[in-house]
DNA sequence: TAGATTGTTAATCGATTAACAATC
DNA sequence: TAGATTGTTAATCGATTAACAATC
């Protein structure tokens, strides 16, 4: 019995895993769903929920061990493995994600830049010297690279996603706005900017 | 009788203005609601309900006129009204966002940066000049800016924002991954990276 | 033990889907 | 008119919340 997991879910673990992460680095031993809550702005019953459903991982009448849920909780999601990403665009957005500091934390580790632009192809940026997204497949092979992030135009997006499923890859993280088609068995996770923008702007005028 | 509107909904209208807005510009008139579905990988039926919602925009037995669509969604998204934006962060990823064409055809203006380093303070992003975050007030005034945009550290993420509020922000969207307060009147949307990467992670680690 | 807090079953709520009448 | 497609009411599905037993 593999119960199927909510996206719903998986966003809020990856919000907790944060907090206890945060609270056992800060000596933090216990915590109640309760004061969980507080924190994040979630209901006790919804946190215990969803905690439960990957194990018993609190202790009645006492609350939930931060070591505990740091090790387990960074199980589930993964984050105690080793990621190599590749960005493939580097654009502003490109170039800034390669720059953005927080994913190294996580375990996340950039290993590779692609452009088809000759000249970007060659210089350097965090460290990392951008490659021919014509090299694609076998940097990516070679590097070991699990993860693809695409910041590419939105009209590129289907090529490069193409090329990276071929090459093997293991998941995508797109920042092009649009939408883009992968095999099922390949986890595609969207992150739409001007979407996101939008709703704001639905809400002020609204006001 | 005002409906709440379910932010899924709407996030799924900014979808829809998106592509109308495509369809119109390539010359397209009509589409019906399968037509849409199979572009955007959204069932008919949602697409007619959503749209239904806000009025009767359809002719029946034929379809949706496209020129229609993009002036009552955009209106109803406030896509056509101009928005002053402001940064508050002038780092890698607040200098991307700076640089990211793609707001200003949807009729968002970036209209001033803020940073507290005085080694950014006084240098040109994109044209526009950094202030020191000092000033935010009175810059937010003088130029009418309705949206402020968080790319500070975590940390420092809840004082950005009660300082927007301060200045009379209309509404916040915040990359700080950080879960941060404000007055319910004010809107905010929250653009958390690495919570996003984290349900990548998860997902690739169970297949 | 009494108090606190988890984990789970049942109830509710909200969102999606199905069915179909309306009508271009 | 017949075919196509919208808009809406009813049914279903899934997620959240309420209630409470279990137990540290």
């Amino acid at each position: 019995m593999k119960p199927i997991i909510s996206q719903a879910i998986i966003g809020r673990l990856a919000l907790y895993f944060r907090l206890f992460k945060s609270l056992y680095e800060d000596g933090v031993q216990v915590i109640s769903s309760e004061d969980i809550g507080k924190k994040l702005d979630i209901t006790p019953v919804q946190i215990r929920k969803d905690l439960a459903v990957f194990g018993q991982f609190g202790m009645k009448g006492v609350g939930y061990y931060t070591s505990e849920l740091v090790s387990q909780i960074g199980n589930i999601l993964g984050l105690n493995n080793r990621w190599n990403m590749a960005i493939v665009g580097v654009g502003h957005l490109g170039g800034a994600l390669a720059n953005y500091k927080n994913f190294e934390t996580n375990g996340f580790k950039l290993t590779a830049l692609f452009d088809k632009d000759t000249r970007i192809i060659g210089s350097y940026v965090h460290g990392i010297q951008v490659s021919d997204v014509r090299n694609l497949k076998s940097i990516m092979t070679n590097r070991n690279i699990q993860i693809g992030i695409i910041t590419v135009p939105a009209p590129e997006a289907q090529g490069v996603a193409n090329l990276l499923v071929e090459s093997g890859v293991k998941g995508i993280w797109n920042f092009a706005p649009t939408k883009i088609n992968v095999p099922s068995e390949i986890p595609l996770v969207n992150e739409d900017l001007a979407m996101d923008l939008s709703t704001l702007s639905y809400h002020i005028s609204r006001e």
